[in-house]
DNA sequence: ATATATTATTGGACGCAGTCTAATAATTAA
DNA sequence: TTAATTATTAGACTGCGTCCAATAATATAT
């Protein structure tokens, strides 16, 4: 492990994201532009595009680490003799969220609603986890590609609406489990 | 009825998405600029975002209609002595869709996929419908908030999936109410 | 006929996102 | 000291969406 060669970093995605969120909170998302942010972590814009491909991906990193460990989580189940049903998985990975952790772009995802870059982003995510989710009802049930896809697409629906709910209801909100518990079984 | 006053139209959005669809074919949704179809069709890139707020709004327009004849069936039904459950509604109002009359943007929705834009403007599409449904069970049914988001999420979800299954299954795809039912109970 | 009000179309400018390239700066290795 | 390597940067470019002022085409009033 030798001293790395080259010119070595000074920008990083979470100085810039640091700077990001601040100016969010006062300006709004719309209203921020990159060479703001870039400026305000002290660096160019240029540089900012060699960290994040595009401002969306900045506001979902916190969260694109949360989906991670869920998609890991249901590959490890994969991996078990005898996989549990996604629900049940789903439920026990939801009892380890503390309410002290939501991303800031979850707490936040009210600033969605104006700009349709996030929008996109946001439902690029989903769509994402709606893949992870319909891989593993493949892997653990049978049923007809059309069914799958639902069973599929309905549990991503109601993770997201069983989220949005949790943060919605503010820092009396509690356990997630109950609310995920709450929307799966309807 | 007397004439309008004023100069008359000679653009209209019908003509503008005209051509906006043939440059797709060719080049793409990201290859078309709003410059190139404004010109295709006779006019300038100002006249185009006289008729469209922007190039997404017109790919979606006759989606729209459909969503918007979707909305006042479920609209009629609630004026109804006593509405007949979402699902219901829902699968007759499928059962009434013809395989030859799906929105161009339907059939070509995987040009969805490398445009922000699109997706952003796709999941608009969805959020309005989700609001829709999450209404029509306020209405009639009781239960918390919760579970009526996480069934309202779940419904459009389903619904979504099981009519780009639908477009999927191409020519022979025959009618879309059997998918809707075998998506819907699952 | 001519002038006026009204509406449609247009050109041109702007700011911002995202892409690209070439230049420069900071470091290690030879 | 020089070369190789990597980070940062400036600057140009395209396209979207917004805005405004100019012009064109029509109806109506005088």
């Amino acid at each position: 492990m030798r001293a790395p060669v080259g010119r070595p970093r000074r920008a990083s995605r979470e100085l810039l994201q640091e700077a990001a969120f601040e100016l969010f909170q006062h300006r709004g998302y719309r209203g921020t532009s990159v060479e703001q942010i870039a400026k305000m972590a002290g660096f160019s814009r240029a540089t900012f595009f060699n960290f994040f491909s595009s401002k969306a991906e900045l506001f979902w990193l916190e969260t694109d680490a949360l989906i991670l460990a869920l998609r890991e989580c249901l590959e490890g189940e994969l991996k078990a003799d005898n996989p549990r049903a996604l629900h049940r998985v789903l439920l026990e990975f939801a009892s380890k969220l503390s309410s002290d952790q939501i991303p800031w772009a979850l707490q936040n995802y009210r600033l969605l609603e104006a700009a349709d870059d996030l929008i996109a982003s946001g439902a690029s995510r989903a769509i994402g986890l709606n893949r992870v989710f319909a891989h593993y009802l493949a892997q653990t049930t049978q049923s007809d590609l059309i069914a799958l896809n639902a069973r599929a697409a309905s549990t991503t629906a109601i993770l997201v609406s069983a989220v949005l709910g949790w943060i919605d209801a503010g820092v009396t909100r509690g356990d997630f489990g109950k609310y995920l518990s709450g929307a799966l079984i309807h």
